[in-house]
DNA sequence: AACTCGTGGAG
DNA sequence: TCTCCAAGAGT
C-alpha cells in the first residue's frame, strides 16, 4: 500500500482552516444559491437599492417592493429627477422610511455630485446617505467586482457561531470585522464569498433553528463543538414596550375629509395622517380628538361615530388607534406638528403615502362612506 | 454609545 | 393574542 498523502489544496480537504471554512462555504453557496432578482446582474443601482430594501427586511417582503421600484424608477437619475412623495409612496408598508428619504438624497447625489455614476471608492460609497461601512462593502462587491467585507445581521451570527463569542456583537463589533475581512482574504471570489455567508445566516444559521446538521462548514464552528449554538449570537436584555392610545380625526367637510403630513425627520417622516394625538389620563378618547385637533390645528370639531380602532406594533411603542368621524365646526386648518395638510376626496387618498394603521383607517372609511 | 426607526411572518 | 425578530444607518 502507498502512505497516505495529503492532499493540499482540494475541494474534498476537510475546511480545518480558515482557507477550507471559506472553500467549503463558497461550494456550497454556489450549489444552493437561492435564485434572487438582484443576484441576476451588476448594476450598481439595482445591487444598491436591494442592499437598502434589505436592511432589517426580510428576503420575502422586499421581492415585490424591489420589482414595483424599479419599474417606477428604472434608474438613478429617474428616482433623483422623481418629488420624493413619489418615492415615499412606492416605499409605503414597507417601513423604516428614512431609507426611502435618503435612497431619494443619494440618488440626487450621485447624478449632481459624480455624474450619474456611482462612487468607486469605499470611503465615497459610505459618505452617500443611507449608505453604512456594509452596505457600501455589498454595492462595491456585488456590483463592481471589488473586495470588502460586509457585517450585517446574517454575518454577526455566523461569526458569533464560528468563533463562539460570548459578547454582544455591538460590544466586539471591531473584531467581528477584522474576522470577516480576514475570512474574505482567504478567497479570490469575494462576490460568491460575500454572498454566500449572508445567504448561510439567511437560510441555514439562522437565529432560532440552526440547522447545524447540514452545515456545510460545521467542522469549523466553534459554537457547534461546544453545543452553544443557541446562545449565539448574545443578546442585548430588550426594555418593556410603551403603549399608548391615540384619538385620530378624520373631519368631513364638503365631501372631503382632512389629511396632514408628517414632519420630513423622525417616525413615519414625510408620510401623510388624520391629524390626532395621545390620550391623556383621565380624558375620554373623544375628548383627547377634540383637544388634539384645537391644539394641532387650531379647529373646532364636532366628533361623531367610530371610525375604526386600530391595534398596531411601530419598532419601540405600540398603539391603539381610535379613529372618528368629525364635522368642521370653524377654523382654518393651521397645522403646528405637520408639514403640509390637505382635503381629499376618499377615492383619491390612494395618492397620498400612508402609515399602516391609517391605511386600516382608510379601508374602513371607504367600506362606510359617511357623505 | 445607546437610542431611534416599521412591518409582516413565525411560533 | 403575544413575543420575537429580519441583508443597518443615523444621531
Amino acid at each position: 500500500m502507498p502512505p497516505m498523502t495529503p492532499k493540499l489544496t482540494n475541494t474534498l480537504s476537510p475546511p480545518t482552516t480558515k482557507a477550507g471554512f471559506a472553500q467549503a462555504l463558497v461550494a456550497w453557496y454556489k450549489a444552493n444559491a437561492r435564485d434572487l432578482p438582484w443576484r441576476k446582474g451588476n448594476s450598481a443601482y439595482e445591487i444598491w437599492l436591494s442592499e437598502v430594501m434589505l436592511q432589517q427586511t426580510q428576503v420575502a417582503t422586499v421581492i415585490p417592493y424591489f420589482h414595483r421600484f424599479l419599474k417606477s424608477f428604472p434608474t438613478v437619475g429617474a428616482l433623483a429627477n422623481a418629488p420624493v412623495d413619489a418615492v415615499l409612496k412606492q416605499w409605503e408598508g414597507l417601513g423604516y422610511y428614512s431609507r426611502a428619504r435618503n435612497l431619494h438624497k443619494a440618488a440626487q447625489q450621485v447624478v449632481r455630485q459624480h455624474g450619474g455614476q456611482f462612487p468607486t471608492t469605499l470611503e465615497e460609497m459610505n459618505a452617500l446617505p443611507g449608505i453604512g461601512r456594509s452596505t457600501a462593502g455589498a454595492i462595491l462587491t456585488f456590483a463592481m467586482g471589488q473586495a470588502h467585507p460586509l457585517l450585517d445581521g446574517n454575518v454577526k451570527r455566523v461569526l458569533s457561531r464560528l468563533y463562539d463569542i460570548d459578547e454582544l456583537p455591538a460590544k466586539v463589533e471591531a473584531a467581528m470585522w477584522a474576522h470577516s475581512a480576514e475570512l474574505l482574504a482567504q478567497t479570490e471570489d469575494a462576490y460568491s464569498f460575500n454572498q454566500a455567508i449572508m445567504e448561510l445566516g439567511a437560510t441555514l444559521c439562522t437565529t432560532k433553528h440552526p440547522q447545524c446538521l447540514v452545515c456545510p462548514v460545521k467542522a469549523q464552528c466553534t459554537a457547534a463543538a461546544n453545543g452553544t449554538q443557541h446562545e449565539r449570537p448574545i443578546k442585548a436584555v430588550k426594555k418593556p414596550t410603551p403603549h399608548h392610545d391615540i384619538g385620530a380625526a378624520v373631519i368631513w367637510h364638503q365631501g372631503k375629509v382632512l389629511i396632514q403630513q408628517r414632519p420630513a425627520k423622525g417616525l413615519l417622516g414625510g408620510l401623510w395622517e388624520f391629524p390626532g394625538g395621545k390620550q391623556e389620563p383621565d380624558e375620554s378618547i373623544e375628548a383627547t380628538v377634540v383637544r388634539e385637533i384645537a391644539e394641532e390645528l387650531a379647529m373646532d370639531i364636532t366628533v361623531g361615530k367610530k371610525v375604526a380602532t386600530v391595534k398596531h406594533a411601530y419598532s419601540h411603542f405600540k398603539i391603539t388607534l381610535h379613529a372618528y368621524h368629525c364635522t368642521w365646526l370653524s377654523g382654518q386648518p393651521t397645522p403646528h406638528c405637520a408639514d403640509d395638510w390637505a382635503w381629499v376626496k376618499p377615492e383619491d387618498l390612494n395618492n397620498y403615502a400612508f402609515p399602516k394603521a391609517n391605511l386600516k383607517v382608510i379601508e374602513a372609511i371607504l367600506a362606510d362612506d359617511q357623505r
